[in-house]
DNA sequence: TCTGGGGTCCTAGGACCC
DNA sequence: TCTGGGGTCCTAGGACCC
């Protein structure tokens, strides 16, 4: 069977950039090369609030991963170089990856900056030939932009995508469709998407472990526990994943924006005056893409991380400033009482509609 | 250790309508 | 007076992704 597949097979290719953010970083300023890179908040002597958004692969040497905390990241390696991030460029790179990756084939979808899917079935006849692709777009993309990428060949999204987080960094991972489970069984649960912390826990609590013990595991006593996200993680767990390579089609669903606060505080009218900010900023998005909203959700998280979001649904769409900062000062009410201090407040509107004669913006 | 900011999707309960 | 079932929308919270 080796070398040939069925007509039935489809070929999808992952592809995700190694350490996107820091690979710019180092790519513009070579003088970074060699030296951990950790690209995030501001660590502030180790005192800064956030998180890492990426970092190279000699930070993580020294144990710093993305997600973690800025001030535990500085104490793993102080003498590291810390990056804000220059979110323009990180753009720009990717617009011109992008591009390349869709001249490889129409069944394209991008997945954030740094990744994308390809269906390759109709260009290729089987995984050789997929695999020679791959290099060729590996190739391509390092001569144009000096950036490596690890990617993953597999019969379905799911696979690919796992397969390309095998072998980072510069990696290439082909799982045939024969191959699926030899490649699944052993790989830990969590390596599934949409399998994140607390499932990996509640598992755990059931003793499983592996993407093999999930396979093995029942799927009814999986959609008690689960509901339907049961039903669908034992499927993953067999390698089975229908859904197409295709960019989402429509307008977006909301548009938000939220702010944590340098010190958490409790006078009102810090948090106000902030609100207000964040008002303005979502109604000027929401204004540039012609969108009119129903929908206002005010999200305060306080200073001991509790959250509570609280929206409300207009009788009519609109795209009123107005309209927008007095809902949003409405439903925050409780929030400005200044009782408990305040750690991040958020807005965010949804019920969205073009607004009358506009083009299509997503 | 102390946890960003942009999103999407799912669940569950309740209101309301037919 | 007590009570269907289906459908849709709203609200709040939570998990997850990059």
């Amino acid at each position: 069977m080796k070398g040939s597949c069925n007509r039935n097979t489809r070929i999808i290719l992952h592809i995700d950039m190694d350490h996107f953010f820091s690979a710019c970083e180092e790519r513009e300023h070579p003088e970074l090369k060699g030296n951990p890179v950790v690209v995030g908040a501001e660590p502030k002597q180790g005192r800064g609030r956030g998180v890492v958004k990426t970092c190279n692969y000699e930070a993580r040497e020294f144990g710093i991963q993305s997600g973690m905390p800025i001030s535990t990241a500085w104490r793993l390696c102080p003498n590291a170089i810390y990056v804000r991030g220059n979110y323009r460029l990180y753009k720009k790179v990717s617009e011109r990856i992008m591009a390349i990756l869709k001249k490889y084939s129409e069944r394209f979808q991008r997945w954030g900056l740094d990744e994308a899917f390809l269906d390759v079935s109709l260009m290729t006849k089987d995984f050789e030939e997929a695999t020679k692709l791959a290099e060729s777009i590996k190739h391509e993309i390092l001569w144009n932009e000096g950036i490596t990428c690890s990617i993953g060949i597999g019969p379905n999204k799911l696979i690919a995508k796992i397969a390309s987080g095998h072998e980072k960094p510069d990696g290439m991972t082909v799982v045939r469709e024969d191959d699926v489970e030899r490649f699944l069984a052993p790989l830990p649960v969590q390596r599934i998407v949409g399998i994140g912390e607390k499932t990996t826990a509640k598992l755990h609590g059931m003793g499983i472990k592996t993407i093999g013990d999930l396979a093995a595991f029942s799927a009814s006593i999986l959609a008690q526990k689960f509901g339907a996200m049961g039903m669908r993680y034992h499927q993953y767990a067999l390698g089975l994943s229908e859904s197409d390579v295709g960019e989402r089609r429509g307008i977006r669903k909301s548009i938000g924006h939220e702010c944590t606060f340098a010190v958490d505080t409790d006078a009102r009218d810090v948090v106000s005056r902030r609100l207000v900010d964040i008002c303005c900023k979502v109604y000027q998005r929401a204004t540039e893409k012609n969108l009119l909203f129903k929908t206002v959700t005010v999200k305060v998280r306080y200073k001991n991380f509790h959250t509570f979001t609280h929206s409300r649904t207009l009788s009519f769409f609109t795209n009123s400033s107005q309209n927008l900062r007095k809902t949003a000062e409405e439903l925050a009410q409780d929030a400005l009482s200044g009782k408990e201090k305040v750690r991040l407040l958020g807005v965010r509107v949804s019920n969205l509609k073009l607004a009358k004669g506009q083009r299509i913006l997503i």
